[in-house]
DNA sequence: AAATCTGCCAACCGCCTCGCT
DNA sequence: TAGCGAGGCGGTTGGCAGATT
């Protein structure tokens, strides 16, 4: 005998949110708070399941949320946690004050995936795909050749990389990660990632999200600002959704400086 | 200019976990 | 201790927008 199903889907609603239901589950949950999800559609007048405010609630609603691109190293963190924590994503946006494991899922499937496989690395394993390319490692690993090393790994032969390295074992410190990144070329990467994250989790001991993503509650005062979009060129911009500007009414942040708005806080966050 | 392709992401589905009775 | 229900989680999909042909 199969589940009973979450709510009586009968009736509800299901596609994209309309403007109106968002406004209808923001205020719902300002004044009311969340005590049970099933009964929250109920109570706001939405003809949804609870599921499904949840989800809406949790990956673009919440106040906390930080807006915009996921910056490059926070791009190579979430590599490494994967390489260890595999597709684990709520645990993986723990660490990532702000972040949803959605959004963290969508990214590696459409951008991280493909950027190892350029690399040549199994987004699964995070080991280089090929056997050959193990063969060409080695190569590297005992011969002097550059022109080897240039077109298997594009590294010059002062900047050879132990074997290890290149299939991924954990070199030493964050310096040697943020020097090696500094120094070469893209290609290094795949070495210097881990390099430089076990530098960090040196430097700030793994601390995890205290708000992560799981959690329905949140505290104004020890989450970031949610309308922060870093675009490509890494300038903060202001990049509020339309419900922002009820959000802001509703705490009283329309009195906040441009600074707070504009990100120049999130270090704080990292 | 129109058709097709590709990438992105919000949202859904179904299984799992955990707490309560 | 077993059964149930709610919330959480990860995989997947559908639709939109921009790029390409």
């Amino acid at each position: 005998m199969g589940r009973q199903p979450c709510c009586e889907k009968i009736g509800l609603k299901r596609g994209p949110w309309t403007v109106d239901e968002d406004q209808k589950l923001i205020n719902f949950i300002l004044n009311n708070g969340i005590h049970c999800w099933r009964l929250v559609p109920k109570l706001a007048g939405l003809l949804r399941c609870g599921k499904s405010c949840r989800l809406r609630w949790t990956n673009y609603l919440r106040p906390d949320l930080k807006w915009g691109t996921l910056t490059e190293l926070e791009e190579n963190q979430i590599i490494q946690l994967h390489s260890r924590l595999g597709n684990r994503w709520s645990k993986i946006a723990g660490h990532f004050p702000g972040r949803t494991d959605n959004e963290i899922k969508n990214h590696w499937n459409t951008r991280i995936k493909k950027r190892l496989k350029q690399l040549g690395l199994d987004p699964v394993s995070h080991k280089p795909i090929e056997h050959p390319e193990e063969e060409k490692i080695e190569q590297l690993c005992h011969s002097n050749s550059s022109e080897v090393e240039e077109k298997s790994v594009g590294v010059s032969p002062s900047e050879t990389p132990r074997k290890e390295e290149l299939l991924g074992e954990k070199p030493d410190t964050f310096a040697v990660g943020l020097e090696s990144i500094q120094s070469t070329s893209n290609s290094t990467l795949v070495n210097s990632y881990d390099m430089l994250w076990d530098g960090l989790v040196e430097e700030m001991k793994l601390q995890p999200n205290p708000s992560c993503s799981c959690s329905p509650s949140f505290s104004l005062e020890d989450t970031p600002h949610p309308y922060i979009v870093e675009d490509s060129s890494s300038q903060m911009v202001n990049s509020k959704p339309y419900w922002a500007e009820t959000l802001d009414y509703m705490y009283g942040l329309n009195s906040l400086d441009d600074d707070f708005y504009l990100g120049n806080n999130h270090d704080s966050y990292l």
